[in-house]
DNA sequence: TGTACATCAGTGAACGCGCGTTCACTGATGTAC
DNA sequence: TGTACATCAGTGAACGCGCGTTCACTGATGTAC
C-alpha cells in the first residue's frame, strides 16, 4: 500500500495514487450507504465498475482497506475539529465551536462516526498506523483546555484527586497535557468523553423522545461541561 | 412469539417456554463468543443441536430474536443496576453503587453492551417493545438525582439554563424527573451520558494506553461527576 | 532512437463458504365427544 | 375410558444469494542497453 515512488512519478505511479484514492472514496460512499458491517470488497468493486479481484492490486485484504478507512475517518474528523478552532478566541469559545463542529462532522457522516466510534468490528484489530490519527481530534479538545488551565492549576468545581491518581494518569498527562494536574488531566477526559459520548448517543438514538430540540440541549449542555472543567 | 396459554399449563406449552428461553441464552452464548454483527440463526441452532428451520416455531425471523435479546439485554442491565442501588443509603454512595454496578456488568457482557450501546444494527429498527426495558437502568440513575435534588432546586455548580430551555426538555422531565429544573435535567443527561459514554469508550478501547490503572480513573471521575450534578 | 525484456493493472472464471428462509414431511401431543 | 381428528414440534433437503480470495491470462506501460 505504501511504496516508494521515484520524484519525478510516472505515470503508471500517478494513475495508481489517484485509483487508490478512488477506491478510498466509493468504500466512503458504500460505508455511507450500506454501514460497516456490510461493506464489501465486491461492492467497493462494483461502484468502481471493477472486477473485485482488480482491488488486491491495492489493498491486500478486506482489513487493509478497513485500516485505510479508519485513518482516513480520524484524519477528516480531526481536521474539521481543527478548522473550528481558532487559537486566538477565548479557551470558551473555542471549546463550543469545536464541540459544534464535532458534531456536525458526526451528523453528516454518521457510519463514519460509527466505524470509529461505534462497536469494534469483530476478529479486527486496529494497526499501529490508526493510533496517531486517532488522537487528532483529542489534541484540539485537550489543547484548548491546556491553554484554560496552566500547569499545576485546578478549577474550583473539581474535587480534590485522591493521593496517588498523578502517577495514575501519567501517560496522558505527558502526551497531552503536560504538567497539568491530575484533576484537570480527568476532567479534560470527561470532557472529552462526554462530547464522544453525547454525539454517539445522539447519533445511535438513545435520546430519541427524550427532548423536543436537542440542538439546544447539546449547546446549553457543553456550556455546563466549560464551566465545570473550568474553562471561563 | 406472545401467544395466550392456558391457566394450567399443558405439558407442551412448558415445554415450549422452556425452550424459548434455551434459545435465547444458546443466542446470548453465541453473542459472547462472536458478537452481534455474526450472530446468525443457524449458529445458534448449531449450539442446540437442532436443525435452522426448527428455531422459526419459536420466532419468525433473525430480527424477531434479535429483538428478544436486546430486551433481554436491557433488563439484565436494568435489574444490575436496581440491585446495586439501596435508596436508604445517601446519594452520593447510591449513585457510586450504582454506576460501578453497571460498569461490572458492560465488563462482563461487553457484546450484550454493544448490542444496545454500540453501532445500530444496520436495517434493524427498534421496535415499541424495546422502549420500556431501555428506560430501566435510566430511571435508577435518575431516581438518585431526582431524591438529591428536589423540585424547583438548582445546585450552585450548573450554570443558569437559558430562557425557554425547560420547555425544550420537557418529555425526559415528566418521564424521570418530575418537577425538577431544567438545569438538573439536563445535568442528569449528562451523568448518564457520561456514564454511559465511558463505559463505552474503555469496552471499545479508546482509553487504551492513556492510564496505567482505570479502575481508579473511573472511581475517581464518577465522584467529580456526582458533585457536578449536585448529588452531596 | 529503437529494440528486448520485465513489471504491472485489470480480467474472468472459479473455489468453498455460510447465510436466512421455504417447504413437504413424520410422528408425537392434545382435544372433543 | 377410548377413539378420531386436529394441532404442533422438529426434520431434512433445497432455494438463491453474496462474500473474500486465488489463479492463470492478456495487454499495456516502463526500463536497460
Amino acid at each position: 500500500m505504501i511504496r516508494a515512488v521515484p520524484a519525478t512519478q510516472t505515470a503508471r505511479a500517478r494513475v495508481r495514487a489517484e485509483l487508490t484514492r478512488e477506491i478510498i472514496e466509493a468504500a466512503q460512499a458504500e460505508l455511507a450507504a450500506e454501514g460497516a458491517v456490510s461493506l464489501s470488497l465486491r461492492a467497493v468493486a462494483r461502484r468502481l465498475d471493477m472486477v473485485p479481484s482488480a482491488l488486491y492490486r491495492y489493498f491486500p485484504s478486506r482489513d487493509a482497506l478497513l485500516t485505510a478507512l479508519i485513518i482516513e475517518t480520524f484524519n477528516e474528523l480531526g481536521d474539521a475539529a481543527a478548522a473550528a478552532d481558532d487559537p486566538r478566541r477565548k479557551p470558551r469559545a473555542r471549546w463550543l465551536a469545536v464541540a459544534s463542529a464535532v458534531r456536525a462532522w458526526a451528523r453528516a457522516n454518521p457510519h463514519s462516526w460509527a466505524l470509529v466510534f461505534g462497536s469494534p468490528v469483530p476478529g479486527y484489530q486496529a494497526p499501529e498506523a490508526t493510533v496517531e490519527p486517532a488522537l487528532k481530534m483529542t489534541r484540539v479538545v485537550t489543547g484548548i483546555i491546556a491553554d484554560a488551565v496552566g500547569p499545576g492549576e485546578v478549577p474550583t468545581a473539581i474535587a480534590p484527586a485522591p493521593a496517588g491518581l498523578g502517577r495514575v494518569v501519567v501517560p496522558v498527562e505527558s502526551e497531552l497535557l503536560p504538567g497539568r494536574a491530575p484533576e484537570v488531566v480527568v476532567a479534560a477526559l470527561m470532557a472529552w468523553t462526554n462530547l464522544v459520548g453525547t454525539v454517539s448517543l445522539e447519533l445511535f438514538g438513545h435520546y430519541k423522545g427524550g427532548t423536543t430540540d436537542f440542538d439546544r440541549v447539546f449547546d446549553y449542555s457543553m456550556k455546563v461541561m466549560a464551566s465545570w472543567v473550568g474553562i471561563p
